[in-house]
DNA sequence: CGATGGTTTGACATCGGTCAACGCAGGTGG
DNA sequence: CCACCTGCGTTGACCGATGTCAAACCATCG
C-alpha cells in the first residue's frame, strides 16, 4: 500500500501480533510471554479478510492450520447427502476453528463467514512443534480445546429441551454471555446470522423463531429490530430457559 | 490380596499393560512404541471396576485425570438447577472421558457406568508432562480428543433431526459402527442403556422410543429384545436415518 | 409370592411444522 | 431519484407427529 515498506510492515506486524492482541487471554497465547510469545507469534499467519458467505475450508480439504477467529464471526456446518445441512456452530472472536480435522487430518465440515471477518491462521504442524518446547502452550491448546467442547455440550443441552421456546432463550443467554466475555454489551446483542441460520442451528424452523421473537417481544423480554436484539429483562429471559411452559402466554386453563 | 505379591503384580501389571490391550489402535498408545510406550504405561493407573450406576466422577470436583473406557461403559450427563438431565453421551471401550475439565480444572458433567465397568485412569499433569516428551503421544491425544469432537457433532446432527424416526435410526446405525470398530458383530447390539437414558439422549420420550422400536420391527428392520437389538436389514435402517417420512410406516389410512 | 421398576400400549391434546401470502429493506438499473 | 426486483422476515390457517397421562405388562429380585 504505502511507499515505505520495512515500516508499514513493522507496524502490520505490530498490529497483527499476538502480544497486542486485545483477545490475548482468550486465546492461545493466554499465559505467554517474552521469548515464548515471539516464538508462538512466529508461527501465525494472519490472512487477507474472508467476505460475507466465503468459505474458510470445506469438508475433505487436509488440514493445514487451526483458526482463531480474530474480528467477525463464522459458522460451521456439515451437509448430508441429501444436501440438507446442520449449523454445529457460530464462532465469534478468540473461538478455535477446525478441531474436528485433526483426527483424520481432513476437515469435516465447512466453515463460511457469516460477515467479512478475520482469523489467525496457525499451521497445525508448527503449533504442535512449538507445542511441544512451551509446556504453557501445550497447556493453554488443550484449554482451548476443552472448552470448544464446552461449547458442544451448551449446544447439545439446548437441543435436548423439547419447547422452542426453551433453545432459543437458552441461546440468547449463553450468546450474551459470550458478548460478556469480549467485553461488549451483554444486553445488545447484533446476530450475525438470518434467521435461517439460527433455525437450523436451534433445530427448528424459520417461522417458529420468527414467532418466537415477536412473542418474547410482546412479553417485555426482547427489544427486536432486524438482527438488532436488545435484551430488555434478563430475569425474564432467563426464567424462559427452564420454563415448564406454565401455559404463561396460551394458558387457556383457569386457576 | 495374594501372597506373592512381586508375582502377582507382575501379572496384573502386564494384563493391563497398554502393549497389551486390545484398545491399543485405538486409545493413546496408538504408533507409540518401545521405551515410550513403556513411559506411557508407567503412568497409566487402573481403577478397580466401577460398578453399575456408580459415579467415576461428578460435576466441580477437580481434575485429576482422564479416563479412557477399557471394558463396559458409561454415560456422561449434565442436571440443571431443575434437577433436568441432558445426557451428552454414552461411552464405549477406547473412548476418552474428561475433556471438558480441562478448560476450568474442574469437571463439568457426571460420567457414570452403565454396566460393572473398567476404565484407564491417567493422571493428567503426568499425562502433559510425558507429552511433552513423546511428541507422537501429544499427536495421539490431540486425535483422541478430536475423535470426541467428532462424536458430539455427530450428536448434534442427529438432535437436528426433526423427526424421532431419523433420531434413533441414526443412533443404531452410528453405534452399530462403533461396534465394528470393536470388532464386535456390528448387526447385535446390546444396548447398555434403559429406554429412559436412550430417550433422553436422543432429545425424546420413553414412550416415543418405545413405540419406534415396535415400529421398526414391524417394518422388518430390527429385530427388538428387551436390551438385545438385531439389525435385521442395515439398507433399510440406512433409509430410515434420513427418511421424508413419506409415511411409509404409519399408514393407518386405507386404500 | 408380591413388590418394584423398566417397558409397552392406548387415548388424547398440543406444539411446532407445513403451506401460503404478505411486508419490508436493500440493491440495481433506468 | 424512483421503480422494480429479490431475498429475508413475519403472520395466518391448518394438520400431524410427538408429548402427556394412564394403565397394563413383564422381568427380576427379595
Amino acid at each position: 500500500m504505502g511507499s515505505d515498506v520495512g515500516q508499514i510492515l513493522d507496524i502490520s506486524r505490530l498490529r497483527r501480533s499476538c502480544g497486542a492482541c486485545g483477545l490475548q487471554q482468550l486465546c492461545l497465547p493466554a499465559a505467554i510471554a517474552g521469548e515464548d510469545l515471539r516464538r508462538l507469534d512466529d508461527i501465525v499467519q494472519s490472512k487477507r479478510p474472508i467476505d460475507r458467505s466465503q468459505a474458510l475450508f470445506l469438508p475433505g480439504s487436509p488440514l493445514q492450520a487451526l483458526y482463531v477467529v480474530r474480528s467477525g464471526s463464522l459458522k460451521t456446518f456439515v451437509t448430508n447427502e441429501q444436501g440438507e445441512t446442520q449449523i454445529l456452530g457460530f464462532h465469534l472472536p478468540g473461538e478455535i476453528l477446525g478441531l474436528d480435522a485433526i483426527s483424520t487430518d481432513r476437515h469435516q465440515c465447512t466453515a463460511e463467514a457469516l460477515e467479512r471477518t478475520t482469523v489467525c491462521e496457525v499451521p497445525f504442524s508448527r503449533l504442535s512443534q512449538v507445542a511441544l518446547q512451551v509446556p504453557e502452550l501445550q497447556r493453554q491448546l488443550l484449554r482451548v480445546i476443552s472448552r470448544e467442547v464446552m461449547r458442544d455440550h451448551e449446544h447439545l443441552v439446548m437441543m435436548g429441551r423439547r419447547h422452542a421456546q426453551e433453545r432459543l432463550a437458552i441461546f440468547l443467554k449463553s450468546l450474551s454471555g459470550r458478548y460478556a466475555r469480549l467485553k461488549r454489551d451483554p444486553a445488545l446483542l447484533t446476530l450475525p446470522m438470518s434467521r435461517y441460520e439460527l433455525a437450523n442451528y436451534l433445530g427448528l424452523v424459520v417461522e417458529t423463531v420468527s414467532r418466537l421473537f415477536t412473542r418474547f417481544q410482546q412479553m417485555g423480554v426482547l427489544e427486536v429490530r432486524r438482527k438488532t436484539i436488545r435484551i430488555v429483562d434478563p430475569r425474564k429471559l432467563e426464567a424462559l430457559c427452564a420454563e415448564q411452559h406454565e401455559g404463561a402466554g396460551l394458558a387457556v386453563r383457569e386457576a
